[in-house]
RNA sequence: GGCGCUGUAGCCAAGUGGUAAGGCAGAGGUCUGCAAAACCUCCAUUCACCGGUUCGAAUCCGGUCAGCGCCUCCA
């Protein structure tokens, strides 16, 4: 069964096939790197970073372009206001660059512990001039650009699909309505690819047009095609990029004569406590400040637990949630894993059974525009399944495909079991023979019905995040992540 | 004003014509010294409301109400 994708270009749900057979270029916007990264710079790049392992899962060779905006997005998208990265670099008394430097790697860090996937390219706009000013140049040679006053716009009027991806009638967009008309430019509407230094503006290349510095939209344009070619497969970002940006960007492709993204994909946002993050209001909560309260895998879990395409709504009693039961996927996996060294050969139909299911309904939910939230589901009723196999002592060989499928279904395709919450989190021998000593004592104590005593060594162990839980077959422990 | 989305149990969330997945929380039980984990049972005759189409609708159509997103910095 072929992957279905919503298409946002064509408003349906259509069967994915790639340019090139086997392989899959995928583009994504990345982010501006200026600030802090927020819960709402985790959902896109989570939900990409599933399809791109959904699609590497099943044999395709892919590669992940995923930009970083260093230069030219304004405060303004009406062509006016300050570059932010300028405007982030003064306030820190910052080289630009350096403001860039610092706010990209805390995005990569973040993304690395959500357990994203790194970019095969991370394009930087700002090492891409050359190829925004070739691309403009080609514009204005084909007509569909025009120089005023040293800098370079994009005559919106001269390109009829305009408005094709958002679904909006260019000539009804009422002129200067909310933007400010500037003198310059010949329509309101036409947005800058090219955009003339002010003396005071930090960031500043030549160009045939004088010193100036790229417009916002045009880097992403540049970059995909060069990296992932003429007519390549999958574009995406959040909602509001679709418009102006994405529609921007298919116009200047087209415009200069090339084929762009077959299949555009946008995410939903993300709200928090019922209402819009937003900087102005300070609803926002930094990944990293949640990072330092949770594992980052409860919130990869909880993004995955709705719909890509769907609000979500993150809240406190929603994380505590989330939490619990990803814990219940991780415990299963861990009991496989502590079991699999000891168990009998031989294999248990029960289980075989349930593995068959869970491959068949994870597959088919992956499938269907990546219904996450499915998928999460099938693992669920696969884990009640194999749990109820751990207490007849499976076989090895149902027992080693069950870890195999958390090992490429859950770790491989969802990215939810990271080595480090498989693994105690302080590891190593000496951990393990503290524990060991204080839990053989504690046996001790129990055997001499000295309860006080085995039930405080148990509640300082949880106190310190290890959970002791007694079994028919002794005493067992783990870290709690 | 334009474009679009949503309304499913206490909470989260799948399901787009065939008789309500899954998770969390909660109740009871098994196990346990007690717990924990796990397992078993229970937990929406009903899918915002009103009409319509259909043998049959949460799913399609019309309307009403409510909430939200983008169009403006934003992922």
């Amino acid at each position: 069964m072929p992957l279905y994708i919503y298409n946002t270009l064509t408003r349906a749900k259509e069967a994915f096939e790639p340019a090139i057979p086997g392989h899959v270029g995928i583009y994504v916007c990345g982010p501006t790197v200026y600030a802090d990264p927020h819960l709402g710079h985790a959902r896109g790049p989570i939900v990409y970073d599933v399809l791109r392992r959904w699609l590497h899962y099943q044999g395709y060779r892919v590669r992940f372009v995923s930009n970083i905006t260093d230069v030219g997005h304004l405060t303004d998208d009406a062509d006016q206001g300050e570059d932010k990265i300028q405007r982030r670099a003064k306030l820190e008394r910052l080289e630009p660059m350096e403001v860039a430097e610092k706010y990209m790697w805390r995005y990569f860090d973040e993304m690395q512990a959500l357990n994203v996937l790194r970019p095969d390219i991370s394009p930087r706009a700002a090492g891409h001039i050359p190829e925004q000013i070739e691309l403009t140049e080609t514009l204005i040679r084909r007509g569909h650009a025009y120089v005023a006053n040293g800098s370079v716009y994009f005559r919106v009027r001269s390109w009829p699909g305009f408005g094709k991806l958002s679904n909006r009638d260019i000539e009804e967009q009422e002129a200067g309505a909310r933007v400010e008309v500037r003198e310059e430019k010949e329509d309101p509407r036409d947005f800058a690819l090219w955009k003339r230094a002010d003396p005071e503006h930090l960031m500043r290349w030549n160009s045939p047009w004088g010193v100036g510095f790229p417009g916002w939209h045009i880097e992403c344009t540049a970059m995909s095609l060069k990296y992932l070619g003429d007519g390549f497969d999958i574009h995406a970002g959040g909602v509001d990029l679709q418009f102006p940006h994405h529609e921007a960007e298919i116009a200047q492709a087209e415009a200069a004569g090339h084929a762009f993204a077959r299949y555009w994909m946008h995410h939903y946002h993300v709200l928090l406590n019922g209402q819009k993050m937003a900087k102005s209001t300070g609803n926002l909560v930094s990944l990293a400040e949640l990072r330092a309260r949770h594992e980052p895998m409860y919130v990869r879990f909880y993004l995955l637990n709705s719909h890509y395409r769907s609000v979500l709504d993150f809240t406190d009693e929603g994380l505590e949630a989330a939490r619990n039961g990803y814990l219940r996927l991780l415990n299963a996996y861990r009991e496989v894993r502590r079991y699999l060294p000891q168990a009998p050969s031989g294999s248990h139909p029960g289980l075989e059974q349930a593995l068959q299911t869970l491959y068949r309904d994870f597959s088919a939910a992956l499938d269907d525009d990546l219904n996450t939230p499915q998928a999460i589901a099938a693992l669920f009723n696969f884990v009640t399944e194999l749990n109820k196999a751990l207490a007849e002592r499976p076989g090895r060989d149902s027992l080693a495909k069950a870890e195999k499928a958390f090992a490429e279904l859950g770790e491989g395709v969802l990215g939810l079991f990271p080595p480090r919450v498989l693994e105690s989190q302080l590891g190593g021998a000496l951990l393990e023979g503290l524990v060991g000593l204080l839990l053989e004592l504690r046996e001790e104590a129990r055997a001499a019905r000295n309860f006080a005593l085995s039930d405080r060594i148990r509640d300082r162990l949880a106190e310190l995040g290890v959970v002791v839980e007694d079994t028919r077959q002794g005493p067992k422990w783990r870290v709690e992540v």
